[in-house]
DNA sequence: TCTCGGTACTTATCCGGTTCAGCTCGCGGT
DNA sequence: ACCGCGAGCTGAACCGGATAAGTACCGAGA
């Protein structure tokens, strides 16, 4: 039982396939008494657009890539990527565009990805994530000449563009509300230190630590894993001066590392602050709830898809700096007790 | 700045495009130094076979699909669905074969976002989730005639295949659980009651109440969310005869729950005890750890996806069981106080 | 020397649409 | 009665590959 094509409806009407083709695409050349026929003809027996057939016209692909660098299994615990995802994807299925998702191994396998995808023709634009210092992405997708969307800061986007927000400020904002709690040593557990944005945020750190002259405060780079969180937590609370408070770069070390802190009998908020980077059901449900760096990520990921569709439709829109993270007070954060 | 295409690559080596064709494919018919040749020439500009131009031949999209009836904003809130996805991705990665993804509104919407998509030839294959009772999507699937692998039992699978877990045997291991632990009265929160798997749930806590003579055990229906589950959590906790046990459908439900009874300052495990169905980060890191029904879902999406590639390929797979969830004991369940 | 067989190609056709250059009407104007 | 014009349609080329069929050439065997 074949697919069938224009073809089979040019005989049925007994037409030439060109005027089906108008018929189809709404496009005049053919009488209305003929495009209605046309057009029964087709619902009729059920025709489909082959997209290879439109695509070799160089018609649009109407979808999007995201190849995302991470083992698969990772993928589902974190809530950033898929808040991510669910809002590139309200964004495109308003247009009817789906979204390519492979999960690669590297960023070599990724640009291999692109590429084929890009050269095959299956997708119009794409969207770069877990941005890196000195991404060799960035460049490599210049020379491919694809629509792309950086998801991250526009100093390391090149001549892409990009959409960020400004974790600095939020960076700046949190320290300065512990400060103003009477915190004095501040620890803050970092993801990869070579995520661009990682970069961004140690710098704020560093700046407005130095700025409120809080000496005692530094940071410690991790994996983002629950497991690195915890272990930088024991590591920080077993030292002799412990921080009073600690910033984590994702709900999911927080949540570790307040486990770390009730397993080593130590009350939070009273002994230690928490403050967990993305707000997510998780920082909400544990006891005490987690003071959170809340944003709409989940609007982050459809401000992207937008502007991707905007380049893909040949418009140039500009960079987009979205809503800083706000600062949401729980119960995880207080005056130290002893400070 | 074009594409390259075989011809260009044909011009340059100063053959016909037929000899480039089978220089690329490695198929016979060329000389070793016309083909190395031929690859150079292709290596050298970039070349990218053109997948709508494969297509058209016949040839497969190297996709499958996913099309997801929910709120797009839910999606990154499901522990289950980011997990199962991650599970389908790192089976479909190794084959180097891409996930296409579409948040649609409705059951309508879907098929017909299925049945574009094969007619265009833009996926092999497809994984039908959330099956209903009496599903409209599985004779229409059939009938479309597409490689389709359905997440769910085989009573409502029809002639497609099913990959699915006994959820059966999991809801009997934990109120045999609970009743020997000493509850007498244990109250179901369940999810949508037209979801197959919610039905096949029902019948069997039903069942294993009658064969315990539980006499005061019941189900309440929600939506899956953490509002309604907690709804429903408060006014099972209001009833004059109270339940001392409460299973849920979900783990979102189930950590929703749990902070109503701590809000009723009943105290959990003793006044009530809690299991959560699906194990996820946010069962364990509530106080205290949820006893939940944990099974792998990432290998449940893995399986799916194995499957469907089998499928594709032209083999005739069976229906898998998958295993059972496994009750996993943590803290959140104990003999009741005062049974 | 002629044929046979195989290698190394070329040529032509096909896939299912889109698009464009004609072609054929019927009709209005003169 | 004839021309011009445009609506409505046809036929064919085209997109970029895969592939079946055909051809040129070379060396071995009769």
């Amino acid at each position: 039982m074949r697919r069938p094509t224009i073809a089979d409806i040019a005989r049925q009407a007994g037409v030439s396939k060109g005027a089906v083709s108008y018929a189809l695409n709404g496009r005049p050349g053919v009488s209305e008494a003929t495009r209605a026929r046309i057009l029964a003809i087709a619902h009729e027996i059920g025709w489909q657009p082959n997209s290879a057939a439109r695509a070799l016209n160089g018609a649009r692909a109407e979808a999007v890539g995201l190849a995302l660098c991470r083992p698969a299994r990772f993928l589902g615990m974190e809530p950033f990527f898929m808040e991510l995802i669910s809002g590139i994807e309200s964004e495109l299925a308003a247009r009817s565009c789906a979204l390519m998702l492979q999960v690669v191994r590297d960023h070599e396998t990724e640009m291999a990805v692109y590429r084929r995808w890009w050269g095959e023709g299956r997708v119009d634009g794409a969207i770069l994530v877990d941005l890196h210092v000195d991404d060799p992405r960035v460049p490599e997708m210049r020379a491919l000449g694809m629509p792309v969307v950086v998801i991250g800061h526009p100093s390391a986007a090149g001549s892409l563009v990009p959409v960020w927000s400004d974790d600095g400020a939020a960076v700046r904002e949190t320290v300065e509300y512990l400060a103003a709690l009477g915190h004095r040593r501040i620890a803050r557990v970092a993801g990869l230190p070579r995520l661009v944005h990682t970069v961004i945020r140690d710098r704020a750190f560093e700046e407005v630590c130095s700025a409120l002259d809080l000496a005692e405060s530094g940071t410690m780079h991790t994996d983002y894993t629950g497991e690195e969180g915890a272990r930088a937590t024991r590591r920080l609370l077993s030292s002799p001066r412990r921080p009073t408070a600690i910033v984590y770069d994702n709900d999911i070390m927080a949540v570790a590392g307040l486990s770390v802190a009730q397993e080593m009998r130590l009350d939070v908020p009273a002994d230690l602050s928490i403050v967990a980077w993305d707000d997510s059901p998780l920082s909400q449900v544990v006891r005490p709830p987690l003071t959170a760096l809340s944003r709409d990520i989940s609007a982050y990921g459809a401000h992207a898809a937008r502007r991707l569709l905007a380049l893909i439709d040949g418009a140039d829109p500009g960079p987009l700096e979205d809503e800083a993270a706000r600062l949401t007070p729980r119960g995880s954060t207080a005056p130290p007790s002893r400070p």
